[in-house]
DNA sequence: GTTAGTTTTAAACACATGTTTAAAACAATA
DNA sequence: TATTGTTTTAAACATGTGTTTAAAACTAAC
């Protein structure tokens, strides 16, 4: 145990705050389990605040740095040869998204699901503070990844792919904030024991063809 | 304002419920908004988990029986013909859904946003009482849907068709439990005036394509 | 009109939360 | 070693929470 106090704080919040999320879990139950002072988070973090962004910045960081850098290399690529196969190039594309995903993951095992909570909160808000302060600071990549995205529906209006586009994000926020639910009964009711790899490539798949559904009206 | 003490409290906590979550919104708030003293919830409902299974039995009641028989139908209809257009009867099953939903949705206007919060809950913690509980009480029609909608993936082991579901459920739940603000975001950046209606129609569309994405392997 | 049962009310209670404080312990430097 | 700055600690603080209490108000039946 040599790691330092704001590590284990980040830690043992991170693990916490995944599994019961932000409200629910208090500052005491987090310094109890990193062997830390209560008044270390407020020393180092300001407030609860604070270490919540502290966490959530940890991974989402390199998070948007990874998918922007594979976005730009997917988008040279495309220019070469004109859409050969819309399912292919969609699951590639959400592959993309996952593999970043999974990448952030190896470092902070539960950087996922936090990540899950977190847009759940920043959606459960009418206001929306949260949401705007998302866009401001990680915005640029999560952007772009829908703007690639949209060249596939080029018939539906802006409207429609908004909403398309927050569909398919239930897919992935549901399946990851309620992944520690959902591995637990896997492993009770069918005794396998899969990890967050196989699902972030489901995940890719089935979010391609719900991708192209058609439309309401359409034939 | 001749509704009962009761019906006052439910309505005000089904609104906050929606729009904050259960954990947040506090008893305070409720009964302010009700108009009516303090003590009253703990009175009529015993405590607030009370009050919570009282403003959720309102709806899952009707709700689950509404699809319990219209299920029935659909069933009974099926015999007749075998298989004749794949995406056509799939969507014709979350359309059984959706209509059940939107049925309940017009006497308690918030309470599909709080029926996604409560699934959410259910599998935010891992121990699951209230899965169980769910299971337990309204479980039977959401089993019967279930094994209705297993027909149309034959070649999926059972391990498959666990998670399929859940990711198809993910993108009803996250629709529902955002609607506010998305509904919000999309008057004010596109103009229009979605309503919930049309909300379940595109989810019934999109989880019919979703269920049928190939799986990972496949070709 | 009196009485018995129900509902409402204001106040207090017990408790958990995030935060602050000031002293103590520690580390590094001169 | 003495000094300075940083970190840790235990205690207290302020506040919001769900819940309980006992008196008051109300309602309906006799």
């Amino acid at each position: 145990m040599t790691s330092s106090t704001i590590d284990r704080i980040l830690d043992a919040a991170e693990a916490e705050f995944a599994a019961h999320g932000f409200v629910e879990t208090s500052l005491r139950t987090i310094t109890t389990k990193a062997n830390v002072n209560l008044a270390a988070v407020n020393y180092h973090f300001g407030s609860k605040k604070g270490l919540i962004q502290a966490v959530t910045d940890r991974f989402l960081g390199p998070l948007t740095q990874q998918l922007h850098s594979r976005l730009s290399v997917y988008e040279s690529q495309l220019k070469s040869n004109i859409n050969p196969n819309k399912q292919q190039e969609l699951q590639q594309l959400f592959t993309i998204l996952a593999n970043s995903c999974q990448l952030v993951a190896q470092k902070n095992h539960h950087s996922l699901a936090v990540f899950a909570r977190l847009i759940n909160t920043a959606y459960s808000q009418s206001q929306g503070h949260l949401r705007k302060h998302l866009t401001n600071q990680y915005g640029a990549s999560f952007l772009y990844f829908m703007k690639l995205l949209r060249q596939y529906m080029p018939s539906m209006t802006n409207e429609q792919y908004f909403w398309r586009f927050h569909y398919l994000l239930g897919i992935m926020v549901f399946a990851l904030s309620s992944s520690e639910a959902l591995l637990a009964i896997c492993e009770r009711e069918y005794a396998t024991n899969r990890n967050i790899d196989q699902i972030m490539a489901d995940l890719a798949l089935v979010m391609a063809s719900a991708a192209q559904a058609p439309m309401n009206g359409d034939q």
